[in-house]
DNA sequence: TAAAATATTTAGATTTACCTAAATTTTATT
DNA sequence: AATAAAATTTAGGTAAATCTAAATATTTTA
């Protein structure tokens, strides 16, 4: 099956907001992909032509098998460019989204394969994603819980799922990357802000938007 | 001045066909492109409202400043991913062109340097081409000769001018690479066919058309 | 449950990069 | 130089992926 990098994007950012058999909403994926709900539903006639994905008018849509295979192959690719950029090429994390979304448009699996080896096969990118292999499997669909909703006050970051430039250098300018250790220092109950601290830095808060998108797991 | 894959396509097939001040026919470009006349005269005009390239009606095409500047930039991320894909993840000559021509649009001046440093800013690529450097600035054009032209009989490949993979895989097939030393046993006058030797392999018979394409330096 | 609000789809345009067929210009040949 | 051949351009069309505006469904709410 040959995707035109138009129906690439759809099946991707289908995936993304497709949470467990809940169909995708036109409005969802047009804003998602910020374009019009006009533009999703000539697509999704389309998608749904090459078996793609299941959709009937009004009701959603859903990834079918295939769609989700090739969701797979996309997410493989740019995630592995993802951790080349930043490995090889000493970007830092809030750079390489935007890089990688181009890269992965390109379809060769030699390609998608020799690089995972160069990088040594990595299982997680670094937003702290799992990477899937080679077949489509991916390791461990992600249980970390987000620092909004943790309970213990150590915690160690270990992704961060807003991908948008301004949130990760945000995030770089207070020293906030994988692997951080925080110290929850308070949390706020009128707005849901938490103040948290880094060792021998200044202590600072978040909001509760930030807080949502810093996946956490306690130490 | 943002370009289309499309755009970009044209440029440097201009760039690559221009030979001096000679402008390249619409023809000639239709062909190197595969695509039809009347789609280059439509492009033409385009990229001349672009002041990229100047056209007059019936008179063929030349780039302008700012379109050997763009090309060179192309051309650049071109040489230097065909040097990542055989230095860091082993492809072998043939195999990176098709590659680079998709990996060439990804247009980020910054991912480019950076590339271009962790690969030890090379001068030239696996087929021997120069790479322009960060300011366009192309080291030495070629001035090697192709082997149907050399006098000389002791030989070194410096360059392979046809990408195509087929003349790519056959030279690979007869050991023939970038460095390879040769010795011309015979030419043969009839059809200009050659017959050569690699060091402690069996001598054998090329073309007209394939020594046309190897670049060459007495050694 | 009927009206209002929201979501989605359809109809009809637009842009880019192509195409074919016909018309025009340039070049080559008698 | 006139005509034939070749090259190029124009005119009009197509497919992909968008858009806006209007029509239709669905959902919410009073």
């Amino acid at each position: 099956m040959n995707l035109s990098i138009a129906e690439e994007n759809y099946i991707k950012s289908i995936y993304k907001l497709e949470e467990g058999q809940e169909p995708v909403s036109t409005n969802a994926l047009a804003y998602e992909l910020d374009t019009k709900p006009a533009s999703v539903t000539d697509m999704a006639k389309k998608l749904k032509e090459k078996k793609l994905i299941a959709y009937e008018k009004y009701q959603g849509i859903n990834l079918t098998t295939d769609g989700k295979k090739a969701a797979l192959q996309i997410i493989r690719r740019h995630r592995l460019w993802e951790c080349f950029l930043v490995e090889k090429l000493s970007f830092s994390w809030e750079e390489v989204h935007e890089l990688a979304e181009e890269l992965e448009h390109v379809r060769s699996e030699k390609l998608t394969n020799r690089l995972s080896e160069f990088l040594g096969n990595p299982l997680i990118d670094p937003h702290g994603d799992p990477i899937p292999d080679a077949q489509g499997k991916l390791g461990k669909p992600r249980v970390q819980s987000s620092l909004h909703k943790s309970k213990a006050n150590r915690l160690e970051v270990m992704a961060v799922s807003d991908k948008s430039t301004a949130l990760l250098e945000f995030l770089n300018t207070k020293g906030v990357r994988l692997g951080t250790q925080l110290e929850v220092i308070e949390r706020y109950e009128f707005d849901n802000s938490i103040e948290i601290k880094i060792k021998n830095q200044p202590a600072f808060t978040i909001s509760e938007q930030v807080a949502k998108n810093i996946m956490v797991k306690p130490i």
